[in-house]
DNA sequence: CTGTATCCTCGTTGATACTG
DNA sequence: CAGTATCAACGAGGATACAG
């Protein structure tokens, strides 16, 4: 009897030690998502794939698609000839997350102006207060009430 | 001018150097998800969040609210009590993305089951792999066919 | 309560070289 | 071509202490 405390519901991400956190890791990491993306139109060899999801080294690409497959999201077929040729393709599993990751992946393409606009925002205004601090001007009032206790 | 090779399209996530991509990491990181996935139901404390995104330390919750701040995905409104009191919620852009890594984390828990039985069949295939390997035993034909060039 | 600053550790990543 | 192995470096992340 380990758990102390009871989880509202068993499979639960916000539990630190739920394994379904594992798995929200595995297809949200840095190449994860992105392979699952690559892979959503149709099945690519190794060496596709690691040009397609540029930036990517042979090892993570590796590491990357071992994980994904595992998990039973992607699905490995070496043809034994020389020299190798291994396809890569999602499985029926697989392409339900990839067409999430993907849909995710093209809404950040398409929101990139609208958030290096509120970058620009959000940089101006802590420029602003910090020149404000450092002239000691009182700039809005940011006097500070006080409540008990 | 720096851009020697052309992109296809300006916001690439496949592109190495495409800002979309920070993005993309920035609301897929480790807490980015669980942050804004529990700001989904509703404006929350930084203390509520602490608990409820159990695992996150204070550091890493400050700085994953900052990023998503600056993004423009979450609205801080600190209010001058003391002690302190600041309230974190969605923008209208954070609940488009939220509620995508959101729907994510729960198809991750629903698969939670799915993902376990594949990694049991792929595990136990690799064990059986090895120890044929290691028997020197013939097992399925993994022949290598000679291909020309 | 809500942070920031510092230090420190550990895992992830990338470069390189090598194997089947 | 498709990896694996090894090593080095960097950065994310955690613990602690302290400030506003």
């Amino acid at each position: 009897m380990e758990a102390i405390i009871g989880p509202g519901k068993c499979p639960d991400v916000y539990d630190r030690n739920c394994p379904s956190r594992g798995i929200l890791e595995h297809v949200t990491s840095r190449w994860g998502v992105l392979v699952l993306a690559a892979l959503l139109d149709g099945t690519h060899r190794f060496s596709e794939l690691r040009r397609r999801v540029m930036g990517v080294s042979e090892k993570m690409l590796a590491q990357t698609l071992q994980t994904l497959e595992r998990d039973g999201f992607v699905l490995r077929e070496a043809h034994p000839v020389i020299p190798p040729h291994v396809d890569y393709s999602l499985t029926p599993t697989g392409e339900d997350v990839a067409r999430q990751v993907a849909s995710l992946a093209r809404w950040c393409e398409t929101s990139l102006p609208r958030v290096e606009a509120a970058r620009s925002v959000y940089d101006a205004q802590k420029a602003a207060s910090h020149s404000a601090a450092a002239l000691g001007s009182p700039g809005p009032d940011t006097g500070t009430a006080r409540v008990r206790q």
